[in-house]
DNA sequence: TTTGTAATGTTATAATATAACAATTCTACT
DNA sequence: AGTAGAATTGTTATATTATAACATTACAAA
């Protein structure tokens, strides 16, 4: 099997890429839709021996730091981001009807909240956006 | 002493203005920072007689509702609205230094994300944006 | 003044997340 | 290879946030 984007990221920065972080990275990278943490520890059943919450809250706290995963706040759930190299930011829009969630990659934070950043010498780490609705087909 | 913005807002409405609402909405509007559901159970004793969650939760669900609080997802915690009219948006600068936040109260969905819900044809209910970083003082 | 609805009270529990410390594994260095 | 130090994981327990379910009360309209 060809060595994941993932594993690669970690080589070259000399991180580990551990069971756990590869099986929890693994499964909500399946998942199509977001997944919340105690969805990944059942689901990671056949992989890990009888995992507990914080194996997995470890994980996903390392991938979120490497820009791997995001958490929807608003779900409290977590989904795969292909990109590898951490943005700041996150953009998401989430159908309330199907759970089908489509994630937005803005480079920049968007002008009018740049202004108010700016003005005010806020130094940002990280920004989110969630737009909830109906997509197409639910509505 | 005068009849709230919020009360005089459910008398117009036909809505009312009951005991635990109007004193789980006093206690998010005197916070100065933004304040979890079971901080708020803690400040009510005084007011009601051994409140439970739910009290607060459905008082907050009902202020949400109508535009009174915000919750700042990211935080788990609620603050007040001066506006009673619902936008459907709301935006905060949160500084993880010393918990203050502040209130953007943008009319619009942002130009770029805009462009992609109408472009999908996606029918939202309602937006928020949450930025963290440091605010002048603690960086 | 009844009658239906909305709101609240109450009990219990679900769902999400982290603290604390022990055990293990890996890496770098000798 | 052997070992010290650091990072990671294992494990137990518990903290934090939120809601389900049903009984009771208060209110508004006929």
């Amino acid at each position: 099997m060809a060595v994941s984007q993932a594993e690669q990221f970690c080589n070259e920065k000399g991180l580990r890429y551990t069971e756990p972080r590869a099986a929890v990275l693994s499964v909500i990278q399946k998942s199509k839709k977001p997944i919340g943490a105690y969805d990944v520890l059942a689901q990671l059943g056949d992989r890990l021996d009888n995992p507990k919450p914080p194996t997995i809250y470890r994980a996903i706290e390392f991938w979120m730091g490497h820009g791997f995963v995001h958490k929807i706040e608003s779900l409290n759930a977590f989904v795969a981001c292909e990109a590898g190299h951490a943005h700041k930011g996150s953009q998401f829009i989430v159908c309330d009807g199907c759970g089908a969630v489509e994630e937005i990659h803005l480079c920049h934070l968007p002008e009018a909240l740049d202004k108010k950043i700016t003005e005010s010498q806020f130094d940002m780490t990280r920004w989110s956006a969630e737009i909830h609705g109906l997509c197409v087909k639910c509505s």
